[in-house]
DNA sequence: TGTAAAACCTATCAAACGATAGATATAGAC
DNA sequence: GTCTATATCTATCGTTTGATAGGTTTTACA
């Protein structure tokens, strides 16, 4: 695992360019499934380059030879995450960019910021894979390693740009704005925490899983939040709020 | 570090029991502030006892003598934490349970809930001395490791708790509440989130600290997502939530 | 002074870990 | 059969890591 650059099918101009092995694709994809699991699970330094290839059955140098060193293989694992994101997002996310484009209104724009929440929630759900997935993105959001720039600037970002637009068109701000920002920062990290910190999120719920109905729960109470974005200064209960805020500013 | 009970000053029945070194306190502070700077930059695997003892300037087995083994070492930076947490929050928290125990009405509750969630946004700002502890709880409570117990027990499930339970008041539904306790995690997950994924904040942000103003915004925030629970359903644009909320669940 | 406790040290050990050298197996073309 | 490319292997290496054995230093007290 010297060479970050994994080896690749080379064509060569001989005509045995065909010859040797014919699994090596199939092993990859294996050994690739095996890690994304186990770095999901634990992080970059506490998983082995031992354990992998024990659990996929091949020997130490053969992740050498499919992806370089260590680094290789989760950066890999990150790419292939980038690349199921965006499968699943993609959709949704160029409705509200055709729908911003367009100058929607702000309640198309909820709808939208709805609807992109959903798809980003549904790739989240049904499985051990998605689950060590999400795991794996917060940790390395988290805690910055060789995956970093790669989920940030293919996941993160883009994810919290167009949640960012769709907000400020809610509030009627321009694309910049900072409170828009914020928001979407907020709203997506919560998400992300939700999925990715199964432990207390399982504990603190006293849910034995977290199926599709935990997760339309949890929908539920983010499309509130959603659907009070905006609203809270048109409150008739404005007083109160600022009264609220008065106390809660003691700095 | 073969005795998990760290060795502490045992009193002997015999006159020379306080003989001996008189600087052991001194070295073991000044051990737990550099372990606690360690464990929040990095984890706990990560970490190493060497360049703990090395910037501690005493020698490996100093750490055995003071702490027992790692885990010792990092279960000890976990209870201090606690101590701090609770000796920052102790007294919103009081007056929440104090209020909750009076029947409270509900826009006390929402009061209480915005001074507690600022008491845990103080404890959180202000140098890298606490964004260490943020990160440190951050990561454990996510990768459950050797102070898991600790944290849940002594500093995540209250917090959750006495934040619930205020919500539930704002709801006027009951203690056990799911909605509530849904609505508690992800508050607090949001926070957290917020000062212990720093790099992801500053960036998406495009700030160069979280200073009080910075945090002042997030609260901000934050007190708006509070002054919303319990709001939105007596919205009179509930027509236009529900057409939302049929668009966004097509499960 | 001697004794004992507290606190600290040097040197060493066994195990784990990522990576590498060199070899071998597979498979197609000629 | 030979040659070549692809894919995989065993054995080994150098380094790192938590922990330990045995020893030394500091300090108070009789």
């Amino acid at each position: 695992m010297s060479e970050t650059v994994p080896p690749g099918p080379k064509t060569s101009a001989r005509a045995a360019a065909n010859a040797g092995y014919r699994k090596g694709e199939e092993t990859r994809k294996r050994i690739l499934d095996i890690a994304l699991r186990a770095f999901g699970d634990a992080s970059f330094r506490s998983v082995t380059t031992r354990q992998i290839a024990e659990a996929s059955g091949v020997s130490l140098p053969a992740l050498q030879y499919h992806f370089g060193d260590k680094e290789g293989l989760y950066r890999a694992c990150a790419a292939a995450i980038v690349e199921r994101y965006r499968s699943h997002t993609t959709a949704a996310a160029a409705k509200a960019r055709e729908a911003l484009r367009e100058d929607c209104s702000a309640e198309t724009a909820r709808a939208h910021l709805k609807a992109l929440i959903g798809a980003l929630a549904g790739l989240l759900v049904g499985s051990k894979e998605t689950e060590s997935w999400a795991q794996f993105v917060a940790r390395e959001l988290r805690d910055p390693g060789p995956a970093f720039e790669i989920l940030y600037e293919s996941l993160w970002r883009p994810g919290v740009e167009i949640t960012a637009r769709l907000i400020a068109r809610i509030l009627a701000s321009t694309d910049g704005d900072p409170a828009a920002r914020l928001q979407a920062l907020l709203l997506i990290s919560s998400l992300l925490a939700f999925q990715s910190g199964r432990n207390i999120t399982l504990r603190t719920m006293h849910w034995s899983t977290i199926g599709p109905q935990e997760m339309a729960t949890v929908l539920s109470t983010l499309n509130a939040q959603i659907d009070a974005i905006g609203r809270s200064r048109s409150r008739p209960a404005k007083r109160a709020t600022a009264a609220g805020r008065k106390k809660a500013s003691p700095r």
